[in-house]
DNA sequence: CTATAGATGTGATATTATAACAATTCGCAC
DNA sequence: GTGCGAATTGTTATAATATCACATCTATAG
C-alpha cells in the first residue's frame, strides 16, 4: 500500500493498524472516536474503494445502527475533518485515508470502471498552482487532485 | 483574462469572441451548435461563475425554453464534451471554458465564499501524477485539479 | 421524398445532501 | 453526586443534484 491502493497488501493488518492510529490520534487531539465513527472508518477501510454515503449507511443499518442519512453524513464529516478519510469529488463518494497521520494533499487515481481508488503518495505528486494563485492574489486552502482512468485490472478486462 | 477569472476584462468582447470560436469549432467538427446549446454557453459566459445546472435551467426558463432538468443537463453535457465548458466537481457546478480551442487540463481556483472560479493557464500548472500512475499500471485519461480558497475580494471582506 | 440519426419535450424517479429540532450522553465544575 | 453545558445521536422532513424512459420533432443524406 505504498503509493496506491491497487497493489495487494495485508488487509487485515492494514485495517487494524489504521484503526489503532486513528484511535491514538483522537486521544491526542481530544476527539471522540465513538462507535459509529469507528465502525464507519472500519467499513471504509474494508472496502478500499470509494463508497457513497448511502452505501455506508446500508452497512451501518445492517449493524443495527439507525439508518437515517444524517448518521452517515455526520460520521463521514467527522472522518474527513479529522483527516481519516477523503471525499472523492468526482464520484461524490468517500474513501479511507491511506496515509493517516501525515499531513498531505491527497491525489487520487480513480478507475472509471470499478470505482477502485488509489491514493498517490504526496511525494510523487507535484502541484504548482501557487504561482497562478499568487499572480491574482488568491489564497489556496485546500487542493483536490483526481485523475480518472482505468486501473490495471479493468484494462485487462477491456 | 490571461490566467484567471478574477481579473477585469472586456466582458462583452470576451463573450462574443468565445461564442464565435465555439461556433467555428462546431462547424469544423460537424457538431450542432443549436439555439439551446448556444444560449447555455452564453449564459455561462455572462456569469463567469460556477453555475448549478438548475441555475442555468432557471435562466433558460426565463427565455421561454422548456424548463425540465434534462434540458439543462443535455446542454451542459454537450458543452463539456465539446470542451466549451468544464464541470467544477467540488461544487457540482459548471463554468464556461476560458481557453477555448486549446487542448488543456484545466485547473481551477474556487472561492469558497462567492463561488467565483478562475481557470488557471495550463502552463502555470504542473502536475506530476504520471510517475505514480505508471508505477501501478494505471492509465490516466482525465485529471481534475481544483484549489479551494479565498479570492482577493473575499479576503478583503473578511 | 423518405429513412435515419440526432436533438428536444416531458413526466417520473433516482441519488446525494442538509435542515431542524428533540433526546441523549458525557465531561466537568461545584 | 448533582446539575450545567457542549457534543453527539435520533428522527422527520425536505432540498439539491442528476438520470431514465419514451414520445416527438428536425435536419439531412441518400
Amino acid at each position: 500500500m505504498n503509493a496506491i491502493g491497487f497493489e495487494h497488501h495485508d488487509h487485515a493488518t492494514c485495517i487494524a493498524s489504521t484503526l489503532k492510529l486513528a484511535e491514538d490520534n483522537c486521544a491526542q487531539r481530544g476527539l471522540k472516536f465513538t462507535p459509529v465513527r469507528r465502525r464507519s472508518l472500519e467499513i471504509l477501510l474494508r472496502e478500499h474503494r470509494a463508497m457513497g454515503a448511502y452505501d455506508l449507511l446500508a452497512v451501518l443499518a445492517d449493524d443495527g445502527h439507525s439508518a437515517q442519512p444524517p448518521v452517515a453524513y455526520r460520521a463521514l464529516d467527522f472522518l474527513v475533518t479529522a483527516g481519516f478519510a477523503h471525499k472523492i469529488e468526482r464520484l461524490n463518494a468517500y474513501i479511507a485515508c491511506c496515509h493517516l497521520g501525515s499531513d498531505h494533499t491527497p491525489a487520487f487515481l480513480i478507475c472509471r470502471n470499478c470505482r477502485a481508488v488509489g491514493e498517490a503518495n504526496a511525494s510523487q505528486v507535484e502541484i504548482r498552482l501557487d504561482a497562478a494563485a499568487q499572480a491574482v492574489g488568491f489564497v489556496i486552502e485546500r487542493t483536490v487532485v483526481e485523475a480518472e482512468g482505468l486501473c490495471p485490472n479493468c484494462q485487462d478486462a477491456a
